[in-house]
DNA sequence: AAACTATATCGTAATATTGCAATATAAATA
DNA sequence: TATTTATATTGCAATATTACGATATAGTTT
């Protein structure tokens, strides 16, 4: 149906799954690494970066910034768009679960 | 239109897009935890687990294999789908260049 | 205020995802 | 070999995502 069951599954579970999902595209990966690499907060020129059109950037900023994984702050009319700790916070305690339990875990039957 | 631009992003970020998409839907988190919590590699039981048809969840099987999230091997008629160490292993990698860059920069703008 | 610059929103077309009933496949057992 | 059990595939309807042109909004500069 294209409609996510999310009332069957817990709070964590979907809070999760927004933040990987938010992560789950080529662009949205590019900008993140954009804003890590210019050390300091990028603006707008992350539409030059990119090889997508204005608008399509724009809408990939907002779903980031709707995840929590990067916030904006106004700059003259310019923004300056940065990473989100809260946001990456989140989704470090799952992925550090994982880690932990495959270095414990030497792959049994797999 | 629903179709990404993947020509336009390097292997590496569509690489990276791709598991993150993976992990990004609430049932396929449910897998992964319900992989780690029930210590030995589970098989099919993961049906009775979520709230799900078979069909369903058979699906979200695949797209976690495909991406290189889990694997499963063959046990009399039922199969064993574990942890796959090596589609972690790829995104830890992006996880941790995040996380050194949020430690040691302290917000400067945003 | 008018023109310019930067960013967001709207509308829409193309495509992808989600979910499931029905059905297929394949191994295990009677 | 017929039946049962476990999993995958097919087909389809409902919804979501991606991309972008056109346009709106809001601050800046002249």
């Amino acid at each position: 149906m294209g409609v996510t069951k999310t009332e069957h599954f817990t709070e964590e579970q979907n809070e999760l799954a927004i933040l990987a999902k938010a992560i789950g595209h080529p662009a949205r990966i590019a900008i993140i690494q954009h804003l890590i690499k210019v050390n300091s907060c990028v603006c707008g020129d992350i539409v030059n970066e990119l090889p997508l059109a204005q608008p399509t950037v724009s809408q990939h900023l907002k779903e980031l910034k709707n995840a929590g994984l990067i916030k904006g702050s106004f700059e003259g009319n310019a923004i300056c768009y940065c990473l989100d700790e809260e946001g990456f916070n989140k989704i470090r305690g799952f992925f550090n679960q994982v880690n932990t339990y495959l270095e414990n875990k030497k792959n049994q039957c797999c």
